[in-house]
DNA sequence: ACTCTAATGATAAAGTTTTATCAATATTAT
DNA sequence: ATAATATTGATAAAACTTTATCATTAGAGT
């Protein structure tokens, strides 16, 4: 099944944001951090800041919270940030540009190691030191480098073609930031980052905030 | 209450793939599309497209489907797509480029119609034709400029003081591209868009995926 | 005209996520 | 030492989302 059901979604969802407020709280020379102060900062309930700790198999302390050290080595295991993952990226423009320069995903495992265009111009220069090759060079490059996740930063209508032509090459994993959904294998893990559907609630949003007309 | 609950969150995320595929499905020249066919499309079960279509107010004619011209209208009015909505992007680095030249926007009736950084080397430039402004003239632009709506894509350490100016400069809407949780007035609408979220979820995934070891 | 069928839409059930309640516990204050 | 308290973690309830069932309906085929 393409559709595997990965059970607590919403809860491992939130997890990058505790991760990154429990290094900051960290960073200020704390021990513990209780789910009250986790679940003030980031205005959610502490009850569901506690439940969604709780899949990381963490264990906290009555009256102190957790201890923030094996907290953090428990959510990056959990989302196996621990270990430096290999990834390239499919589609040398801005927004490859704005992933490869986003400092965060190093603190989260990721490393580029590659980029492929089409565009001539563009192979043999690099993007925040990952180097551009060529689309030919794929099924050479993803054997020699150890990487099997894939990040697709194509335009739509080559969506489909490119996934075909890294899964053929050998990739396990597609991040997905085109707005098509692809057909994939089975066994191919994707995951599909949409930006209209963020859009789309933030319009919603701003038409319940407008003052409405009373209806009698 | 900055927690402005809104109902089926859900399925609002799922109407843009929704327009997107009837879109297509409209170029090919269809007058009618099925909810069955768009399942199969996206991979979803038929009943949720249905449920999804239903909060659009769309009716359907059984043995045909819905009426291509009147649902894409209908979607769209619900998300209010069907007006042009302005917006200012604040912090002119690769993502905003990345954001300013997504041809799937237009389409959205979003309009980038000023950007802002505090770098002088790119006041007076422009990002696809989007011009870039010094972030002292935030004011005067958002006040002269008809904007309700920023979209914040500065470096996470400046995103809460970034959003102070935005709102003091009468901004109503923030799409926070950050992984910063701001604090803001309960009367702004925001939208956080967090990436590693979607990356924690696919690591997750990966991880599943995996042949595990048996355990007796 | 009649039957068959694909599709919708209504209602209900199942499943999942969020929130509530509360006993247990370690720490701090008295 | 004792009492008070903040916090966790377990269990239960509520809310929400997804999926199932099925009557109804418009169109297609005979």
């Amino acid at each position: 099944m393409d559709k595997q059901k990965i059970p607590a979604t919403p809860s491992i969802k939130r997890l990058p944001a505790y991760l990154n407020f429990i290094r900051q709280v960290k960073d200020e020379g704390y021990e513990f951090i209780s789910g009250t102060v986790i679940a003030q900062e980031l205005q959610i309930e502490p009850i569901q800041v506690r439940k969604d700790l709780a899949i990381t198999g963490i264990i906290g302390k009555p009256k102190k919270g957790y201890p923030i050290i094996p907290l953090i080595a428990a959510i990056e295991h959990f989302l196996g940030w621990d270990d430096t993952r290999n990834a390239i990226i499919v589609g040398a423009g801005n927004l490859a540009s704005a992933l490869t320069g986003y400092p965060g995903f190093q603190n989260h495992g990721l490393k580029f190691v590659a980029a492929f265009d089409c565009d001539e111009k563009k192979i043999g220069t690099n993007i925040h030191g990952v180097p551009v090759f060529s689309m030919n060079s794929l099924n050479e490059q993803v054997k020699n480098l150890d990487v099997s996740l894939a990040v697709l930063t194509v335009p739509s209508q080559y969506a489909q073609v490119t996934a075909n032509r890294v899964v053929r090459a050998g990739i396990k994993a597609i991040w997905n930031f085109t707005n098509e959904k692809l057909n994939l294998p089975q066994e191919i893990v994707s995951q599909q980052e949409d930006l209209t559907s963020g859009y789309a609630l933030l319009c919603v949003k701003m038409d319940a905030q407008k003052p409405k007309l009373v209806k009698e």
